[in-house]
RNA sequence: GCAGAGGUACCCGAGCUGGUCAAAGGGGCCGGACUUAAGCUCCGGUGCAAAGUGCUUCGCAGGUUCAAAUCCUGCCCUCUGCACCA
């Protein structure tokens, strides 16, 4: 009955492991697959959303190998990163420590679930094996110059005297000590990205990622094309240079506003009455961080400086404000003021009483008016106060601007990005120590490439009273000789963004153990040949991740590394994994699972319950660990896998999880039972062929299109089903069953691997079923099964409508009905049904000649009859209003049927038996109409492949 | 606000190059067989009507067509991402 899931898969596990089966090696006679889940942080226990992740990327990969693919499938750890950090504090250790107990503890778990990783590859960024090629690439990128140190702000907190990151300030206050965050200005390394920007937003066109994952990739690159613009200031030698994408509204121009932090305020206002109004505005958004100015910020203020600007086209004099709404690090800083078309600058106008000048028409010859809500389309250029620009349009307007502009000197047409540079570095221990040395008389000199690794010291105790970086303070590792002039210097403390070991660990995949370079590049070059073949992750990677190691990818190209430029060919987004929470009706709000069956704690109501999002916030998070104990791996894999196709949201169902092992143990007693059958071929046979053609097809159809969800359909459903319906009829050939059983066991393997292992196991198969390739069938295919899948169908749908009438029937009689009398199709009726799909398929026009065929018939001659076979012809070619005629809805099999001059009657009789157990009745005769008595007139409703039936 | 995805029977979910669609598959529920019994397993039912191919359904309202879950238009709702971006 029921199975040892863990005996049975423990087995499998370890004979895959003695066997080496999952390790691969470049080879350029076979096709590469090259299989990658998102690389995880390793946090612990493996989680649902993993779960689903990898059992996604196990069945795929498990099939490509099935499909004869050399598959390198690997995994490892993306293990630096703050949360050790914090862990470490809190037990008073070292995130080494931490990391690699947590590293052990996910392994553990993918093991447990039988993924084929080929584990010889597996690395954690956290060890100087790693981190080192981090260095080494770095200081490449140094010599490429694409490495720039410059100040940028951090969130800063003064008590704690340390850098915070985004998720450590709550409220715009330290999460530590609750004092106010500061932004302060600090040297920090970048890389420059930017230089990338068009290659990375024009090759979005070219790769196979999803719609939504290019756009939003696209949206963060935001390239805008328009116009850099130069505002001379009135009494002063400055100029305020202003990015705009709608030069052609310049003429509307009616102020000008800097952000806050410009240093051109300061300047203006000095000494000024309007010095301390800006200088209030200027802290209020120096305590925001970047995050909370863009959207938080509800309400546009601004201060005038007291200064004019001069429109270099129209030599108008405006006013200079600073505004909170102008953020420091898009464009220049400054924006021009045009209220009659930017609702954020109408608003602005009206709040301060500044002038609005409508400057564009929707159609040629209108009259400007100032509109609200603005008119800020594209329009036609009106109230110029030069000539020769009224009267232009959009693009054309736009041109004309700023070739005057570029023509006088005072601008020029310009693109600018969304897109900035990569802040690389973070003031962090726990991640790859950034290579740089700092001597006080050679400045900042990189470490030499052969003292690299510089590693994290091991030596460091965590806890919360020591704030700040512990590199800082660490003498040890502060101290070093400058390459350059041999003296005393110090070494660099910031460590990297840990999306920069992201970056290129696909690429490291292809060659983990080398020791003396990142990766050799014929290894790259074999299995990145046309990117990542499949990557599976989450869409929170979307743009970060996937964009840095696009970028990535391009940069060690260009320093010969590689030859690929875009890492990953198809992209799979993973959908959301939801379980039940307490929710609220009324006040549309989801609870934390403890209020489950209680009231809602803000208004009283009962709760209900939907499906959200599993997270720790709302504590709807289910154990694969509980799961895998009680159901198994691979029961715990085939729910994950049917429970929904990789793209769209799934919902956690314990009741959909118990089905799934009920399914599984069906399964495994089709196979169990399978072994004690006497032998015994019949025409079943055939059919059983015949079906395992047709679904090992369509199996295979869906399972390279990633359709997961269909492929475990057919071959953890549609197989059984099959199955059972051949032994109910009564088929029991040895060599068939063997055939089916060795091809449904393969069928099986990528989904449920290890059960597919213990079929194959006592199939007697060769070998193991994790190496091998999927079985030859060509001989099936050659063949043309629709007779007998038809006659099969045919058998099925009689038993089904006889079912439907026997219950009608029932109502009429007194007494249990026990006998069935099917008349099928008199042999005119056949004969008319055979020419019509005859005709069909020579394109014969029923519309028009269609009556003088009927007519020139030798039956027509009976005049008894003429109406039915008006009738019956009119159903078999042009049908009804709402049903098509059964020469167009014939299946191909039923056709078959119909030109064969399939006969029913022989058919039903042969197989009475089975029809009348079916139905639970005593007989089942059948002739065809005329052959015997016409038993409650059935005889005019019968009709080809649907014949009269009646119960007595 | 912008962009993308979507709304299918009690629930989940296929279908959506128009006819073979009262609409696959699963869950749940109901009935039958098996069993001492529950469970497991097997068979069947699950819009209404009916000794049979009929009627009303695929978010709502229209439209195209001989024919619409499928195509078009408008509206409503849900989800995801982006957003004072100049």
């Amino acid at each position: 009955m029921s199975y040892d899931a863990h005996e049975v898969e423990n087995k499998w596990q370890r004979i895959w492991a003695e066997d080496r089966v999952f390790e691969v090696e470049v080879d350029i006679s076979k096709p590469k697959f090259y299989c990658l889940e998102m690389f995880p942080y390793p946090s612990g226990n493996m989680h649902m959303g993993h779960v689903r992740n990898y059992s996604i990327g196990d069945a795929m990969a498990r099939f490509q190998r099935m499909m004869g693919k050399n598959v390198l499938y690997p995994m490892g750890y993306d293990s630096f990163g703050m949360p050790a950090e914090n862990a470490a504090k809190k037990e008073s250790g070292h995130p080494h420590t931490v990391t690699e107990r947590n590293i052990s503890m996910i392994r553990a778990d993918q093991e447990r679930m039988g993924y084929s990783y080929d584990w010889r590859r597996m690395f954690a960024t956290s060890t100087p094996e790693y981190y080192r090629w981090n260095q080494e690439i770095f200081l490449k990128f140094y010599e490429a110059g694409l490495v720039e140190r410059r100040f940028a702000p951090v969130n800063w907190c003064n008590d704690c005297d340390t850098v915070l990151a985004n998720e450590q300030v709550k409220n715009n206050r330290c999460w530590r000590c609750g004092l106010e965050v500061v932004q302060k200005d600090m040297a920090q390394w970048f890389l420059k990205m930017t230089m990338y920007a068009d290659e990375l937003l024009e090759e979005l066109d070219e790769i196979e990622f999803p719609e939504n994952v290019k756009t939003m990739q696209r949206n963060w690159i935001g390239r805008s094309q328009g116009a850099h613009i130069n505002f001379e200031i009135v009494d002063s030698g400055s100029v305020i240079g202003a990015f705009t994408t709608r030069p052609d509204t310049i003429f509307g121009v009616t102020f000008v506003t800097l952000s806050p932090e410009h240093p051109l305020c300061q300047e203006l206002v000095s000494g000024t009455e309007y010095e301390e109004a800006w200088t209030e505005l200027r802290d209020e958004c120096s305590r925001m961080t970047e995050f909370e100015r863009i959207n938080m910020l509800k309400e546009k203020k601004g201060v005038p400086l007291g200064k004019f600007a001069i429109n270099p086209l129209s030599g108008e004099e405006v006013p200079i404000y600073a505004g909170n709404f102008v953020v420091a690090s898009y464009g220049t800083g400054a924006v021009m003021g045009v209220p009659g078309h930017d609702q954020r600058d109408y608003d602005f106008a009206k709040k301060y009483g500044i002038p609005i000048k409508p400057v564009l028409v929707r159609n040629k010859g209108d009259v400007a008016e100032e509109e609200n809500p603005v008119f800020d389309g594209l329009g036609w250029m009106v109230n110029s106060t030069r000539e020769t620009f009224d009267g232009l349009f959009g693009n054309e307007a736009k041109e004309a601007v700023i070739s005057s502009l570029e023509n006088e000197g005072s601008g020029h047409g310009t693109i600018q990005y969304r897109l900035k540079d990569w802040l690389l570095s973070r003031q962090r221990f726990w991640g790859t120590p950034i290579p740089m040395i700092h001597c006080d008389d050679c400045g900042v000199v990189p470490v030499n490439s052969s003292d690299l690794p510089v590693e994290l010291p091991l030596d460091v105790k965590f806890s919360w009273e020591d704030s700040g970086n512990p590199l800082a303070s660490n003498n040890k590792f502060l101290e070093a000789t400058c390459p350059n002039c041999g003296n005393q210097a110090t070494r660099e403390t910031d460590t990297m963004d840990t999306f920069y070991d992201s970056s290129w660990y696909f690429m490291r995949f292809a060659d983990s153990n080398n020791d003396s370079e990142p990766f050799a590049s014929q290894n790259v070059n074999y299995w990145l040949e046309g990117g990542v073949d499949l990557y599976i992750g989450g869409i929170e990677h979307a743009v970060m991740h996937l964009l840095y190691a696009r970028f990535f990818t391009k940069a060690t190209r260009d320093l010969g590394m590689n030859l690929v430029g875009e890492p990953f060919g198809r992209l799979v987004c993973q959908g959301m994994l939801n379980a039940p929470a307490p929710f609220c009706v009324s006040c549309n709000s989801e609870y934390h699972v403890d209020y489950f069956g209680g009231k809602c704690p803000n208004c009283g109501n009962t709760l209900s319950t939907r499906s959200v999002k599993m997270g720790k916030s709302l504590g709807n998070t289910i154990s694969p660990g509980d799961m895998v104990e009680k159901f198994g791996a691979d029961t715990v894999r085939l729910f994950i896998l049917f429970g929904a196709n990789p793209e769209a949201g799934m919902d956690w169902s314990d009741s959909a999880l118990e089905a799934n092992s009920r399914q599984m143990n069906q399964i495994i007693e089709a196979f169990r039972n399978a072994s004690d059958i006497e032998s015994k071929s019949c025409e079943m046979d055939d059919w059983l062929l015949g079906r395992l053609l047709d679904n090992r097809t369509r199996w295979v159809d869906a399972m390279n299109d990633v359709s997961l969800r269909e492929g475990v359909m057919i071959s953890h459903f549609e197989m059984l089903s099959d199955w059972q319906w051949y032994r109910r009829r009564g088929g029991s050939d040895k060599s068939t069953i063997q055939r089916y059983l060795t091809n449904w066991a393969e069928m099986l393997a990528p989904a449920t691997p290890h059960i597919a292992e213990e079929f194959w196991n006592w199939l007697g198969g060769e070998g193991l079923l994790a190496s091998n390739t999927l079985s030859n069938i060509s001989d099936l295919s050659s063949r043309n099964w629709s007779n007998i899948l038809a006659r099969e169908e045919y058998l099925r749908d009689l038993i089904d409508s006889a079912r439907n009438i026997k219950s009608l029937a029932q109502k009429h009689s007194e007494t249990p009905l026990t006998k069935m009398v099917i008349q099928t199709s008199p042999s005119w009726k056949s004969e008319l049904a055979c020419n019509a799909v005859e005709m069909s398929i020579l394109d014969f026009d029923f519309k028009e000649k269609g009556q003088d065929y009927l007519k020139n018939l030798p039956i027509f001659e009976n005049e008894n009859l003429r109406g039915e076979i008006f009738q019956t012809w009119m159903s078999l070619t042009s049908g009804t209003k709402k049903k098509r005629g059964k020469i167009n809805t014939w299946s191909e099999g039923q056709k078959t049927l119909v030109k064969n001059r399939f006969d029913e009657s022989s058919t039903i009789n042969k197989n009475s038996d089975f029809i009348a157990n079916s139905l639970g009745i005593e007989s089942v005769t059948s002739y065809r109409v005329g052959d015997g008595m016409d038993v409650a007139g059935k005889a005019k409703v019968s009709f080809p492949l649907e014949p009269g039936i009646a119960f007595i």
